[in-house]
DNA sequence: TCAATTCATTACTTTTTAGTCAAGATTGAG
DNA sequence: CTCAATCTTGACTAAAAAGTAATGAATTGA
């Protein structure tokens, strides 16, 4: 269980755009150098981001790219969806050895387990948006443990 | 985000044997017609389960591979640490780009919320054994939502 | 003993993912 | 208009993961 480079470069490219002042935008050597990455993964990225419609671009000198919309708007379980195809909804379908659908058919006790996982993930990504991204280190700490710990689906206990 | 062919399979495996009536085990093309996988492939999982400690094996006729523990005994999380070696505590070891370590030293809003999704996964594995694993769906479905349910990590309120 | 069965181990091949390159298209500046 | 900066796109290459093959070693039973 771990995440592609392809998510993470991802979200770590949209992070630095919504860290930007409003109306400014980032060229790709520019996400490049700030991410320690090449130029050319970084235009692949954004190319995706892009068809995704989470940035849009302006080309020629003084272009770049920006968000698409507000940082504050984008869930972060949207952005790991465009970025990693979504293996939630076929996991029987993705892993089936030398056969053509997996064995357990019809009575499994391994998907509810996996399934239930990749649920637990989605989950706490869809409580978290790129704007709570923005900050330093114990900020966005202190955020994400505030965020997950009301992530409870325990009902609410009488009194 | 997702699960590896490589802990899929070799945690289905496990299930195989836990499945099994004590004193029993299953050779390598047992499990592989199981799982719909190839007899190489088994052996390969078995291999690195083997050597993990979670089974034994003994070889000749009427040999194969059974439970080196108690299924009761065995949580998801010391599974996947095997099958899928540990990023929870090299993260920014992993994803360097094109440098030799992360950009973002010191401060840095991506690292909290990665490593957190892969605590909130870790966490939910620490609480599954292998012996709750066998079952049919409904089951086992049930069993994954009442424990993960308990899984709040928010304190007691005071009333 | 000897042959059949089975696991053990390493090397190899295939497939998938990651990353790079190069040619093309658009924009803005001078 | 022309040029340089910039994004766009598809093909290509490299690296990693997944899976296969082959050889060897232990065990059992005839
Ligand atoms: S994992 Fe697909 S049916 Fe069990
Ligand atoms: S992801 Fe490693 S320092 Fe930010």
């Amino acid at each position: 269980m771990k995440i592609s480079a392809q998510e993470e470069y991802g979200l770590r490219c949209l992070v630095q755009l919504a860290n930007l002042p409003s109306g400014e935008s980032l060229t790709l050597p520019q996400i490049a150098e700030r991410e320690g990455i090449s130029a050319a993964n970084a235009g692949k990225l954004m190319w995706l981001l892009n068809k995704a419609g989470f940035v849009n671009s302006t080309r020629g000198t003084k272009g770049g790219y920006f968000l698409a919309r507000p940082a504050d708007d984008i869930y972060l379980n949207e952005i790991i969806k465009v970025l990693d195809e979504d293996v939630l909804s076929s996991h029987c379908d993705s892993y089936t050895g030398v056969m053509d659908k997996c064995v357990h058919t019809g009575d499994c006790g391994i998907r509810p387990v996996i399934v239930g996982l990749h649920e637990i993930v989605e989950n706490a990504l869809s409580r978290i948006t790129l704007a709570q991204m923005v900050g330093n280190e114990k900020t966005v700490d202190a955020m994400f443990h505030s965020i997950q710990g009301i992530n409870r689906t325990i009902e609410p206990q009488r009194v």
